[in-house]
DNA sequence: CTGAAAGCGCTTACAG
DNA sequence: CTGAAAGCGCTTACAG
């Protein structure tokens, strides 16, 4: 005892998981990461012993012993919105998880400049991985000879797949059809629909998803009915003022996100409209805002969280793996329709 | 090189920083954590060469080494809300910079037994202290007896100070009181308000303070201007209902979330009544739906993230520290009344 | 299939 | 005021 022990915890280690059953710690290792072939004889051993001695690795320990300095760098902007706080959770969950360092930074402007000082900051941070949302994932998917090369990205999100980077995204296409063909299944025929900004790709993306829906049924596109829009709830009160002014009304309005939908709600609500007897909304995103208006929209799941966890691991294993060219596979996560009571059938 | 380096990332280390600067890496340690007293000269150097070299510290590298094993323990309910998502950044952003494990699980019901037996799976999972969130801080305030003692606690964001665990809140007494006072001095007297759930100490205090402020103002109470709810939006819809069903109706109201005040101002909506002209409304927490409702709320700012991330850290402070007593104070942030356009002067 | 040894990058307790 | 040594709990590369 020449040094006393620093550890007033008595949290449970890997080495009394190893001598309770009777191994050593790195089969106990090579075990829980599921690394090696094994016994099954010993395997179960480790197990029961993980068991009874209620292990849990050290998270610090595993990050520092196992592969190079971990350190993702994550760009932002528009902190107070409910997209920015899923993609921050599921990225400081993963983070958590794997033992990554995460280091944000956030960057107002949405030009390539700003983008680039605020990546080459991070880098120079030490970050030896970037995680994009949109639109800055689209913004250097654009210009790749905005950065220094060797650094792999992941974009979250993104609009579509994009051609120099992997990403983890819903299929947006798919999802507008989806949405649109539900409308069309009740009866819908003039479906308007309120834009995202240009500069998003899962605009022009949602925006085929319609029209594909729109032609296999057969109807034919009005494009008075199609709204320009940026996404916030303002841009959505002028569009649908504009979509409910119009001499033959829409019966149904697709929001391209759900801050769009519930302001034509609130719109309709103003003009004495009622929801979804005289004309159903739908949404997009499935953030908290579906269920605190009246009524609730029907919408598109995305699952944020999800999304930026899955996307934050592939970052890992790519900055884990020896670099062979690296991913460029581009992940889709399910989207789900949920229906709620803003959406009906046409009345006639 | 009788082992070969496994590492791949060039990332500059405390030793590459102390070989610059002439001096140990223990005295990097000690300036960077300012924790001895060290030359001035001496530190300038340092400083330098961190900032030449663009050196930034390996959490999980100081995680290991530094104090005993840092496992908090979160519990929460209510995944959705956009409280959580605040609480789960400001912890997990703490955690990460301290370099502790943070462990999260989830307690649907909110009575003692539930609550006891996931935290009690918490600290077997090996949390050696505990976050607590409302209503979770106060089950186990009313209770103590329910915990093995010796885990440090913390509460978040607690209706009141609490007797039994230090915590970081808001003073919601002094915030209703001036949110009240504030619709006082635009003209309002009758000043309606609809409460949270009982169990939430947060209601009786604000609505403490909220009569405090009628008192000072001498206007006499009117009980039934004070309608029940339980924070959420469905049931900040039927407490509307009956307050702008009141012979006398109230010239504001006050719910005490946002989401309610939401449903307030929905309500008004669907009768025709013009806010702020005829109806001031307002909530508190400042959440995101406060923006995206038409007129926006004027609400009580409560900065969630900041409280969590204080909270974790205090927390890890009381972790570190040999444990006399531990602290017992609650620490409060400040609040901020954010003005918009849901209120306005009484009009005669 | 399994293990002994080295090492990750930092901080602690101690000695000077 | 400063530093040499030990150690945190894990995984890696290697040998058997």
């Amino acid at each position: 005892m020449s040094q006393r022990s620093r550890r007033s915890s008595s949290a449970v280690t890997i080495n009394e998981v190893a001598a309770r059953a009777g191994v050593s710690a790195m089969t106990v290792s090579n075990v829980l990461l599921g690394r090696k072939k094994v016994l099954e004889s010993t395997r179960d051993a480790v197990y029961q012993a993980v068991e009874e001695l209620g292990y849990t690795p050290n998270a610090a320990a595993r990050a520092l012993a196992s592969a190079s300095q971990l350190r993702l760098g994550l760009i932002y902007r528009n902190p107070q919105s409910a997209f920015l706080s899923a993609v921050l959770v599921g990225a400081l969950i993963a983070s958590a998880r794997l033992g990554a360092q995460l280091l944000i930074r956030s960057c107002d402007a949405e030009n390539e400049e700003a983008t680039a000082a605020t990546l080459n900051g991070l880098v120079r941070s030490g970050a030896n991985a970037l995680l994009l949302p949109p639109p800055f994932c689209e913004i250097v998917d654009r210009s790749p000879e905005l950065l220094a090369a060797g650094v792999p990205m992941m974009a979250l999100s993104s609009g579509r797949e994009l051609t120099h980077m992997p990403g983890v995204r819903v299929d947006d296409y798919e999802a507008a059809r989806a949405m649109t063909l539900r409308l069309i299944a009740l009866g819908h025929r003039r479906i308007a629909l309120i834009e995202g900004p240009i500069q998003h790709y899962a605009s022009a993306t949602r925006l085929a998803g319609y029209r594909s829906a729109l032609a296999a049924s057969e109807i034919e596109e009005d494009e008075s009915l199609i709204a320009k829009g940026d996404f916030t709830y303002d841009s959505g009160l002028v569009a649908a003022q504009r979509l409910l002014d119009l001499p033959q009304r829409p019966t149904a309005i697709f929001g391209f996100n759900d801050d769009i939908a519930a302001a034509v709600v609130s719109e309709a609500h103003r003009r004495g409209i009622v929801i979804p007897d005289e004309l159903s909304v739908v949404g997009f995103d499935d953030t908290p805002i579906a269920v605190k208006i009246w009524p609730p929209l029907t919408t598109v799941r995305q699952p944020i969280v999800e999304i930026s966890d899955l996307a934050t691991q592939r970052l890992v294993e790519a900055l884990r793996q020896p670099k062979e060219g690296g991913t460029t596979t581009t992940v889709h996560i399910p989207f789900s329709i949920i229906e709620r009571e803003s959406t009906g059938p046409v009345k006639p």
